[in-house]
DNA sequence: ATCGTCTGGCC
DNA sequence: CTTGTGT
DNA sequence: ACACAAGGGCCAGACGAT
C-alpha cells in the first residue's frame, strides 16, 4: 500500500532523455584536482610515515591518526600544500564550486517571469545552471558533435541497459555516453541520477534500489569520475559533512518564492497544491507541467547542481532570502521533467526515495568492485587489491563474497570517519588503501556507538544472561563527543556529528584539567547535563536554554556537568576494540575528575543473579528519582572472558532450540565499541517503556491535519485536548503522529467523515488552542496518549493559568497507545490532574546532586582522582 | 531596536 | 527523540 | 534485523519587516 501511495511519475511528462549535450563545464579545475589529489596522497602518506618531525610510532593497533593528520583538521598544514584526505575539504570545493567563487554577481536576484526570460541575454558563466542565458537553439548546442541527434538516440536505445540490470551483469563501460560529450569531456547530465531515483522511488525492494544506485555510481565512476562525489551527496540529502556547519537553509518560504516566480502561481495556490501532494517536489512538478517555456535552458548537469547547492549554503547576511530563491528558481527553470521534483526535493533535503546514507554507501562500496575509476592504480600481482577489486574470471559467488568485503570496509570506515569528501575520492583511487585515508581520527567525529531499546528489566536479564554488565544513569542532558589532541586542539560534536565546540567553551577549558599526566589526546563519549549553583542536575530544557555560538565563558547562564561514560580514543591510540571493562577503566585512570564539572556517570556493575536482579531495579527506580530518564547497561567483558569466570553457557537445562539460539547469542555479545551500530549489547531502559513508570494520559481527538508522503490521505497529525471542566472547554495539549497502525489511519478515515457528522466546519466555541488544523472533529473519543514527561508549552494550553499564566502544558515524546472506549469525554484526564503530574514531576527533580563528583563518595571504588 | 517567521537542531 | 512498515 | 520515513515539543539564531 505504501508503495501505491508513493507517487509515481507521470507518464505524460517523459523524464527527459539524455538526447542533448552540455556545453561543459571547464574540465581543467577538475582534472587539475585528480593529479593534484594523487600528487598529495602520495605526500601525505610520506609525510606521515617518513617525515621524522611529523611521524607518531605507529601504534599496534593500527596506525591511525598522527601528527600530520591531526595538523590538517585544525588547518595547520604540515606543508604549504593542504593535505587533501582530511577534513580540509576545501580542495574539493574548489573544484566543484567554482562557479560560485568565480561568480559572485549572481547574487542579483534574477526574479523575471519566464516569458521574459528571452530577453535577457548575456552571461559570463558557460555552465547549464545558467539557463535564462542562453538563447541558443537545441541543434546549435549540438553542433560541435559529430553525429546527429537521431544517431546519438539510436545508439543510445540501442547499447542502453537499464539501470535495473543485475550489477553482475552490467556493464558499466558499455553505457552509452555519446550524449553526454562536450568540447571538455564528457559531463553527467542531472536527468541521469534522477533517472535512477525514479526507478528507486517507485520500489521498496531493496535489492533492486541498491543495484539500480550501484549501477548509477558505476557509469559516473567509469565515465565521469568528477561527478561521482557530488552524485553521491545527492543522493544522500546533503552537502557537506554534518560537522563543516554547512546549511542549506531553504524551506518552504524560499521554494515557494522561487516556484512562483517559475510558474507564475501564486502563494495561495501554491498552498493548496501543498495541500494536496505534501511534497515540495511533486507540487512544483504540478507547478510546473502547466507552464510553458519558450526558450529551453541548456539541461542541468550534476556537476552543477551540487555546486549551485554550495552556493546557496554559503550565502549569509541580508538578502539571502531573495539571492538563495533566485539560485533556486536558475535551477528550477532549467529543469525538465522529472528533473524538478528532485531537484526541490533536494532543496529540503528529503529525497524521499527509501534510501539514504547507509543505502548509498553499501551501492558505493559494491560498485567500487565491480568497477574502478581511471584514477584506480590497479596492481596486477597486489594481493590486497584482489581481495576487493573485481578480476577477470570471478564467479558469482566470488563477486558476491567481494562486494560483501567491501561493503564491510565501507560502512566501518564511515562509521569512525563519516565524511564522504574524503571516502570518495579514495575510493576512486580504490578500495584497498582507502581506510588509510579516513582513519579514526582526532578532531574528526566518530558515528556514536546506540543503544537498544528495552522494555522491561527482566528483558535485560534475558537478553544479558551469563554475562557481567555495567549498569548507568542515562541523564537526560545531550550527547557530546568531545575530542582533545596533542597539541591541544577541542572538538565537541553532538550526537549526530555537529560541531557544538562554540557552545561549551566552558567544556573546552576543562579539558586541560581534566587529564592526567599521561593523558595527551583523547575522544571520550559522554552526557553534557544542566547543573544548578548547589550541583543538582537540572531537566533537558533547562539546558535547551542555553546559548549556542559566540558563547563566552564569562557570560554562561547555565552551567553544566559533563558526565563521561566511555573512552574511544586515549594517546592517539583508538580504544575501540578493547572491552568496556578496560576502555572504562582507562577513562578512570587517565582522568581527574572535577567536582560539578567533570565525571563518571553513575554506575553499578551486575549479572543475572537474583539478588543483581534486585540491585538493578533499584538503581533504575533511583535514576529515576534522580530525574534520568533510566538507565543504559552494557556488556563489561568479551565473549568467554566474562570477569566472573562464569562459563556464558553453564547452567541452561531445559535446552530447546530456542534458548540454545539465545544463550549462544548472549555468550558471542560483543564489548567493543561499535561505531554506528545499534548493539544488544548496549541496551537503553527508559522510563516510559516501562509500563506504569511513565506519564499516560487520557486525551480528546479534536482535529487533525493531512498526512504527508506515507500518510497521504489519512489523519496526521492528530491534535489532542485534556477536559477542563470548570471552564468546560477541550484545551489542547499536542499533536501525535506515533503509534497509529496502517489499519487505525483507514478506519479514522471511517470514524471521523463529514457524512457521519463528527467532522466539523470549524472549531467548536469549547476548543481552546492555537493551532488551525485542517480538519476540526467532534470531540467523542478518549484516546490514551503515552508521553516522556510533561512540559510547559509556549503554544499549547493544557492546564492553563494553573501552572503558568499564559502558557499551558504539553507533552514531550507524545504517542498512540490505545482507545479508551471505556470513557466518555468527560472523562479524559482533567486539566487539573494534568497540572498535578507536571507538579509531581518537577518535585522529583531538585533533590540529587552528581555524586560521583564528590570524591569522597567512592572511596571503595578506588578511581576517584588522587592528588 | 523590536518583533515575527523561518530554519535547523536538540531530545 | 518514537513508532510502524517492508524487505 | 535493518533501514527508512512519518512526525512530536521546544529552543536559539538568522533574517526580514516594522
Amino acid at each position: 500500500m505504501p508503495k501505491g501511495q508513493k507517487r509515481k511519475p507521470n507518464p505524460t511528462a517523459t523524464p527527459s532523455p539524455r538526447k542533448k549535450s552540455t556545453p561543459a563545464t571547464p574540465q581543467k579545475g577538475l582534472e587539475f584536482f585528480f593529479e593534484s589529489q594523487r600528487k598529495k596522497q602520495h605526500k601525505l602518506e610520506q609525510e606521515a610515515f617518513g617525515d621524522p618531525q611529523l611521524a607518531r610510532p605507529s601504534s599496534p593497533l593500527g596506525n591511525r591518526g598522527n601528527a600530520a593528520d591531526e595538523a590538517a583538521l585544525w588547518e595547520l598544514p604540515p606543508t604549504d600544500e593542504e593535505p587533501l584526505f582530511l577534513t580540509n575539504n576545501r580542495s574539493m570545493l574548489a573544484s566543484t564550486s567554482s562557479p560560485a567563487k568565480e561568480q559572485p554577481s549572481h547574487d542579483s536576484p534574477i526574479t523575471t517571469p519566464p516569458e521574459d526570460t528571452a530577453s535577457i541575454v548575456k552571461s559570463e558563466e558557460p555552465y547549464s545552471t545558467d539557463i535564462i542565458n542562453e538563447p541558443k537553439t537545441t541543434a546549435s548546442t549540438n553542433s560541435f558533435l559529430l553525429q546527429t541527434k537521431d544517431e546519438i538516440k539510436e545508439d543510445n536505445e540501442a547499447l542502453k541497459q537499464p539501470l535495473t540490470t543485475d550489477p553482475l551483469e552490467f556493464d558499466a563501460h558499455a553505457y552509452p555516453v555519446n550524449s553526454w560529450m562536450t568540447p571538455d569531456g564528457p559531463v553527467a547530465p542531472y536527468s541521469f541520477i534522477t533517472e535512477a531515483f525514479c526507478i528507486i522511488a517507485d520500489t521498496n525492494a531493496r535489492i533492486m534500489i541498491t543495484n539500480v544506485l550501484c549501477n548509477m555510481l558505476r557509469v559516473l565512476m567509469v565515465h565521469t569520475p568528477t561527478d561521482l562525489l557530488p552524485a553521491v551527496w545527492l543522493c544522500s540529502n546533503a552537502i557537506a559533512p554534518p560537522y563543516m556547519g554547512v546549511e542549506l537553509g531553504i524551506g518552504p518560504l524560499i521554494l515557494s518564492k522561487a516556484i512562483n516566480s517559475v510558474a507564475g502561481t501564486s502563494g495561495k495556490a501554491l498552498k493548496s497544491l501543498y495541500e494536496k501532494y505534501g511534497d515540495w517536489g511533486d507540487v512544483a512538478y504540478a507547478a510546473k507541467v502547466s507552464v510553458r517555456t519558450l526558450i529551453q535552458p541548456k539541461p542541468l548537469t550534476v556537476r552543477n547542481v551540487f555546486s549551485t547547492l554550495k552556493s546557496i549554503a554559503s550565502l549569509k547576511g541580508q538578502g539571502t532570502v531573495d539571492a538563495k530563491a533566485a539560485l533556486v528558481k536558475k535551477l528550477v527553470l532549467a529543469s525538465r521533467g522529472e528533473e524538478v521534483r528532485y531537484l526541490v526535493r533536494t532543496f529540503v533535503s528529503h529525497l524521499r526515495i527509501g534510501a539514504v546514507r547507509t543505502t548509498v554507501l553499501t551501492a558505493l562500496a559494491k560498485a567500487c568492485v565491480l568497477d574502478h575509476s581511471p584514477f584506480c592504480s590497479i596492481e596486477e600481482d597486489d594481493p590486497v587489491t584482489m581481495h576487493f577489486h573485481r578480476q577477470a574470471g570471478d564467479d558469482k559467488a566470488v563477486l558476491t563474497e567481494k562486494m560483501k568485503r567491501a561493503e564491510r570496509v565501507v560502512r566501518e570506515c564511515y562509521a569512525q570517519h563519516p565524511n564522504l569528501d574524503n571516502i570518495v575520492p579514495a575510493l576512486l583511487q580504490g578500495i584497498s588503501q582507502f581506510k588509510d585515508h579516513c582513519p579514526l581520527s582526532v578532531g574528526v567525529p566518530l558515528r556514536p556507538m546506540l543503544g537498544k531499546i528495552t522494555r522491561d528489566l527482566s528483558e535485560v536479564f534475558v537478553k544479558l544472561e551469563g554475562r557481567s554488565f555495567a549498569c548507568e544513569y542515562k541523564y537526560d542532558g545531550q550527547r557530546a563527543q568531545i575530542h582533545l589532541g596533542e597539541q591541544g586542539h577541542i572538538k565537541i560534536f553532538s550526537r549526530h556529528l555537529e560541531d557544538m565546540t562554540d557552545k561549551y567553551p566552558d567544556v573546552a577549558a576543562l579539558l586541560a584539567k581534566m587529564c592526567k599526566e599521561n593523558t595527551r589526546s583523547f575522544i571520550i563519549d559522554a552526557e553534557i547535563v544542566a547543573i544548578d549553583d548547589k550541583g543538582v542536575i537540572q531537566p533537558f530544557s533547562i539546558l535547551s536554554n542555553r546559548a549556542r555560538k559566540n558563547v563566552m565563558i564569562e557570560n554562561i547562564t547555565i552551567s553544566v556537568c559533563v558526565l563521561a561514560f566511555d573512552l574511544m580514543l586515549l594517546n592517539n591510540e583508538p580504544t575501540l576494540q578493547q572491552s568496556l571493562r578496560v576502555r572504562r577503566q582507562l577513562l578512570r585512570d587517565h582522568f581527574h575528575l572535577i567536582e560539578n564539572k567533570f565525571a563518571l556517570v553513575e554506575a553499578i556493575d551486575a549479572s543475572g543473579s537474583q539478588e543483581c536482579q534486585d540491585e538493578v531495579s533499584d538503581f533504575f527506580k533511583k535514576s529515576i528519582k534522580d530525574g534520568c530518564e533510566g538507565i543504559m547497561v552494557k556488556v563489561l567483558d568479551h565473549p568467554g572472558m566474562d570477569n566472573n569466570g562464569k562459563a556464558p553457557m553453564d547452567d541452561d537445562k531445559a535446552n530447546t532450540d530456542k534458548v540454545e539460539t539465545r544463550a549462544t547469542k548472549t555468550s558471542q555479545l560483543l564489548s567493543t565499541y561499535e561505531p554506528d551500530k545499534r548493539m544488544e549489547s548496549w541496551l537503553k531502559v527508559k522510563k516510559d517503556y516501562v509500563e506504569g513508570v511513565s506519564d499516560s494520559l487520557d486525551l480528546v481527538p479534536i482535529g487533525a491535519w493531512w498526512g504527508n508522503g506515507r500518510k497521504v490521505g489519512w489523519y496526521s497529525p492528530i491534535l489532542l485536548a485534556c477536559y477542563n471542566p470548570e471552564s468546560e472547554t477541550f484545551e489542547s495539549v499536542c499533536k501525535c503522529i506515533s503509534g497509529f497502525s496502517d489499519k487505525f489511519y483507514k478506519e479514522m478515515l471511517e470514524v471521523y467523515s463529514v457524512d457521519n457528522g463528527r467532522v466539523l466546519n470549524g472549531p467548536r466555541h469549547d476548543y481552546v488552542t492555537d493551532h488551525r488544523p485542517d480538519v476540526w472533529f467532534q470531540a467523542c473519543e478518549v484516546w490514551e496518549i503515552k508521553g516522556a514527561d510533561i512540559t510547559v508549552s509556549p503554544i499549547h494550553k493544557g492546564a492553563i493559568g494553573r501552572i503558568d499564566e499564559a502558557r499551558g502544558l504539553s507533552l514531550r515524546f507524545p504517542r498512540f497507545v490505545r482507545k479508551r472506549d471505556d470513557k466518555d469525554v468527560e472523562d479524559a484526564t482533567s486539566s487539573e490532574i494534568l497540572a498535578e503530574m507536571y507538579e509531581k514531576q518537577t518535585n522529583l527533580h531538585g533533590s540529587s546532586a552528581i555524586e560521583n563528583g564528590n570524591a569522597e563518595n567512592e572511596e571503595e571504588e578506588g578511581w576517584i582522582a588522587d592528588d
